[in-house]
DNA sequence: TGATAATTGTTGTCGTCAACAACAATCTTC
DNA sequence: GAAGATTGTTGTTGACGACAACAATTATCA
């Protein structure tokens, strides 16, 4: 059973595997039948591909997508609700308020009480969240640079517009 | 796709919204920025829905998207050991070891001692997990009809051509 | 106007999942 | 045969989505 695998190149740049898998051959060969036919599971492959490297190239920053959604779209939208940036970004605003305790424990982002609505926030940017949003905007842009590498450049704008509607 | 205020239908289809929040226009018009033009956050969004569609789809039988893929790799690689099936599916085998847990007490799967190394188990199918996993691939089918219904044809064989090298 | 319902932010719980770390049993390597 | 590597397992941590409940506040409507 235990196969040699000649073709493979010696220092494989995907994933670790000792020498001894690779000799077996445990983890070659093996089909995914009807799973390589399902958007979602090479889409949720894709998607982790992306997150990680996001968070890599973002490393030196401390910011994570999630994160980074939430400061972008204070920046285009100051003084927005807890509950509008919740809706537009699809999260929970039970989740959102944790992210915002964090992002105002560093300084990035400010809740101001809301004079015409006493039970809302207006959310800002706090100066030194304003250059910091432009840094990890050029970072983001890096990233994405990655994802342009790795999937074509043509590619990830019909990405773009095919999935347009889920933004 | 950011529909104006006025000529919104009344009963959105998309999210729910109270009258209050629609009339004061909080979570429209809201500007997504540099996000729009990541891969990332839409590539996530389309995650998010295309699993809920998938949870939702495959509810009647109770099985989630990684087990299924669990179920399929399994099905068409019997014998494997967790290492090769975690390996290939990008899971963590410690997380796998819950998943298979999961499954075999469900009598869907069933580990084998293995006899060339008794490190290892054999993973395959009972007669119970095969008859099972053909309803779920009919199913699955169907939820692959939705994401079709969704992106359009055409647009799903791209997305699967360009991804591929992630699955 | 006053009672009732709805909304906002908050806190808390639960479950999924990725990422590690440590361990015993077993196998590989030298 | 000793040292190292691998497999399955257990456990912990943290990000995240989904809910539920609550006080303060606002909206609705009889």
């Amino acid at each position: 059973m235990a196969e040699r695998r000649t073709t493979r190149p010696a220092g494989g740049e995907t994933v670790r595997r000792s020498r001894a898998a690779e000799r077996r051959g445990e983890t070659d060969d093996v089909q995914l039948d009807a799973l390589a036919g399902h958007a979602g599971y090479v889409v949720r492959r894709f998607q982790l591909w992306i997150f990680q490297d996001f968070i890599k190239t973002l490393g030196a920053a401390d910011i994570r997508p999630t994160q980074y959604s939430v400061l972008t779209v204070i920046g285009a939208n100051p003084g927005l609700s807890q509950m509008a940036v919740a809706n537009r970004l699809g999260i929970e605003r039970a989740r959102l308020v944790h992210l915002l305790n964090e992002l105002e424990s560093r300084k990035l982002v400010k809740r101001i009480k809301s004079k015409t609505d006493r039970r809302s926030h207006a959310l800002h940017l706090t100066d030194q969240g304003e250059t910091a949003l432009a840094r990890f905007k050029r970072l983001a842009a890096e990233h994405e640079r990655h994802v342009e590498d790795r999937i074509g450049k043509a590619n990830r704008k019909r990405l773009l517009a095919m999935l347009a509607g889920f933004s």
